[in-house]
DNA sequence: GCCCGATAATAATGCGCATAATCCCCTTGT
DNA sequence: ACAAGGGGATTATGCGCATTATTATCGGGC
């Protein structure tokens, strides 16, 4: 182990050739003009192989080379309400992908946090220059953000889908809209005719796709949308009772667990009087996950995948459409907390149950 | 926003001054000889803040300054096996830790796996040097590789109390030693006596602190201390009933649950027939957790004082030797695998179970 | 009147690498 | 005999910053 770390200086003094000479073996790749001999070129490799040299990723990337690191940005603060169970797994993913490719990973945690998101200002910029290229994650971007990093030329992808920007924006997302539609028609073949959408009727991405998913396979079973969207437990609860809604859709932004609580407390059992079908999953961490019917994101696989996705973009200049948005299909979980609707079976028919669906209403509860 | 980012030069020129007179002020450090009035200092404050400058972290590094950059290596491959339910506390923490310090995490992904562990070799020293300091995770360090940290005055520090090198090993650590001396006692106070230790002989420092804890507990009780080092669980099992124990202090690398299982099939309940008592958190996530009586290993913490103690050794040179070694406590996890001996009350009476034990065996499965 | 020291700042250098610009030599065509 | 061309490499430059060495000015002490 020698003490000073070996440059390429060093390495093109024992094999007798200039510095530059090594770089471009290294890089294997000659920029018009130059030329290096089969001989010289196994001499440098030899040298570098004796020597154990290997690159110095900051003088690499100060010279406007690569250096085999990415980073990682999340808009929303993560720590506040333990959002590390919903991004964790994104992480897994992409730490993941990266091993395979021999990538290092940077968090940008220094990133201030401004209104509980992070911000990409100033220094943001400058942080970001360290990292070949950057994944971003998390739902509140700044488009003036965004149009830099696009005006910059920086290397960048999504980790969920993004439209905006005139779908200029790489991304690998789930594909919301096909599981929705996936769960409505679950719930349809099993007789269910009113069918509710609980949510917020916000612009975001999912809530969009949801929605769609939502209407427009009611549409197509001649179903009318009945859209609750309460804040409270409780009201939403009401609201279904009123509305004499056998099913409800929920987005996961709302406390699910809670909205099955207020509608037990209406004396309305789950699933046997309401079928719950949660579109997603929560970024709180839920008590029984596996009780919920609903489906899962692959984010394990989005982040590996979206990995892969800046890994190209960095590497070839440009990809084709398809491989730039990327759609993963939602897993279904099969949980516990869909049946049929009462009114097609005679009350208190248990046989309705779905198999395997508890008898009790305490052992009911995700 | 400019589209060539901005340099020390740009607001030098700006100030009126030199770029050297901006790296001085930035640094608010006059290397002897330099000197920099009150007004040029405001100057180039100003001008600063005007330009909204912000250092190129890259071009810092290179230049042998400090960069808000840590860096994190994992001996253990995080993968398989799930490691990231094990590892990610201590990610957790970090990362708070890091947003509060203002300090970007490099997770060292690329180093290569080579029988399971991950090696700092070749690439490994360079890439080393991208950070300010490294935090190092993990049982299986490789004695070369820290001496090379310690030679090159590399700032790092343990997540994991590390006693070998003659104590030069800064660390955070859990202190095994009182929560196992801990854990004994409160069997002890039970009424316990036959009281038997369930794991490895390893050498790891775990392990040496959890029999250590063990033994000296045992001993100033004046009870014998019995070593079940079965690997399967039940043969441990069996020789948990040959000895007649009462108790079982279990370390977290044994299958805990297959134990419980084993003990049950052997006609054992637990806690009626036998206490079990976690020495810490296994890698792989148990069914129940809460059910195990135990103690916890604040992992979170850990790694939030890691990096603080990281933090001040880099900006520091030497730190006194508490702040260097310091040991956490372990919270106590009540649990319900916990009662007093049935030798000591009549067999079959349910009032020696601890409180809000659950009645039958099933439920009683953590 | 001159040297010394303190003050105030600048020029110069190097970190290790990528890359543009340049140079040398040998072959080929005319 | 000489220009043209191309193979084979080198030298030079700059990325943005930290730091060392150097320059310039000014006020006192003798």
């Amino acid at each position: 182990m020698p003490r000073r770390r070996i440059t390429q200086a060093d390495v093109a003094a024992m094999a007798g050739v200039s510095q530059a000479t090594v770089s471009f073996v290294l890089n294997d790749r000659l920029p018009a003009g130059v030329h290096i001999s089969a001989e010289t070129r196994q001499r440098v490799l030899d040298a570098i192989r004796i020597t154990g040299y290997s690159a110095n990723p900051v003088a690499q990337r100060l010279a406007g080379g690569r250096n085999q690191i990415i980073g990682v940005f999340t808009y929303e603060a993560t720590f506040p309400g333990g959002g590390r169970d919903f991004y964790g797994p994104f992480l897994v993913g992409i730490e993941h992908a990266a091993e395979q490719l021999g990538i290092d990973i940077l968090l940008f945690t220094s990133a201030r946090v401004v209104d509980g998101r992070r911000r990409l200002t100033r220094d943001g910029w400058q942080r970001l220059g360290i990292a070949d290229g950057c994944l971003l994650l998390g739902q509140h971007e700044d488009r003036s953000e965004l149009q830099h990093l696009l005006d910059t030329n920086y290397p960048f992808a999504f980790i969920g889908k993004r439209t905006s920007e005139g779908g200029r924006l790489p991304y690998v997302g789930a594909d919301y809209v096909a599981a929705t539609r996936h769960a409505v028609e679950r719930l349809i073949a099993l007789g269910h005719q009113r069918i509710g959408y609980v949510g917020e009727l916000g612009t975001d991405q999912p809530t969009l796709d949801r929605l769609d998913g939502y209407r427009s396979t009611m549409h197509d079973a001649g179903l009318s949308s009945r859209l609750v969207t309460e804040e409270d437990p409780a009201a939403t609860a009401a609201a279904a009772v009123d509305q004499g809604l056998t099913a409800l859709v929920v987005a996961p932004e709302r406390d699910a667990e809670e909205l099955y609580d207020a509608l037990l407390l209406r004396g309305l059992t789950v699933p046997g009087d309401v079928s719950l079908l949660l579109l997603g999953q929560p970024q709180r961490r839920l008590r029984r996950p596996q009780e919920w019917s609903g489906f899962a994101i692959p984010r394990e696989e989005m982040g590996a995948r979206a990995l892969q996705l800046l890994s190209r973009l960095i590497a070839n200049q440009d990809l084709p459409e398809q491989d730039q948005h990327q759609l993963l299909d939602c897993a279904v979980v099969e949980g516990r907390t869909v049946a049929p609707p009462r009114d097609r079976t005679a009350p208190g028919d248990d046989a309705a149950l779905a198999p395997g669906a508890p008898q009790s209403r305490a052992q009911t509860t995700p």
